[in-house]
DNA sequence: ACTCTGATGTACT
DNA sequence: GTACATCAGAGTA
């Protein structure tokens, strides 16, 4: 299958990709790879309840609460291997996300924003893509950006995070 | 533009 | 008790 690899090339695969939830759609701009050997990785300890899903069929979604208040939504790869969708261009369903986030908020700029304003939460863990109202249609990137990740502590300094230039990224590379 | 901080749940030590 | 793969609002400038 196509998302059974290594999460560190998973990651740009999935820029340009259409992410399609419940009625919302959006373009996959920024992503960061988290592996089993990475000790910034929820699979780091090994498997537990939070992170099963990572360790799950490849192809679905581990979605976990951060901070107690977001949701954050990644693509399992390879056992221990997921992806972080940090940001996405809005394409479809945008009065959703709009009434979602309130008034005059960013929309996909972040990996909290974005799950509120797809309406993802826990419910969606584990859950395939590849269904109507939960899918993810691949497209060929062309030149990608890479940097160091944001918001961790541990392997501050790994290049795993990548993107594709424009206004939607949550930070500027 | 920037830096600081509060809000909140859950999984760890 | 502490550490988070965060966001929003307030403050400074």
């Amino acid at each position: 299958m196509t998302f059974d690899c290594p999460a560190a090339d998973l990651a740009p695969r999935l820029l340009g990709a259409t992410l399609i939830v419940r009625g919302c759609a959006g373009r996959i701009v920024e992503t960061e790879a988290y592996a089993p050997d990475d000790p910034a990785s929820h699979s780091f300890p090994g498997p537990t309840m939070r992170n099963a899903a990572m360790f799950g069929p490849a192809g679905h979604a581990y979605v976990y609460r951060i901070y107690g208040l977001h949701w954050c939504l990644n693509v399992v790869g390879a056992p221990g291997h997921a992806v972080l969708i940090r940001a996405l261009e809005p394409l479809d369903g945008i009065a959703t996300m709009q009434t979602r986030r309130g008034p005059g908020r960013p929309l996909c700029k972040g990996p909290g924003m974005l799950a509120q304003a797809l309406g993802i939460d826990g419910a969606d863990d584990g859950r395939a893509f590849g269904t109507p109202d939960f899918r993810l249609d691949l497209n060929p990137p062309g030149d990608w950006l890479t940097g160091t990740r944001i918001g961790i502590t541990k392997a501050a300094d790994w290049p795993m995070r990548f993107g594709l230039p424009g206004p939607w990224l949550s930070r500027a590379f």
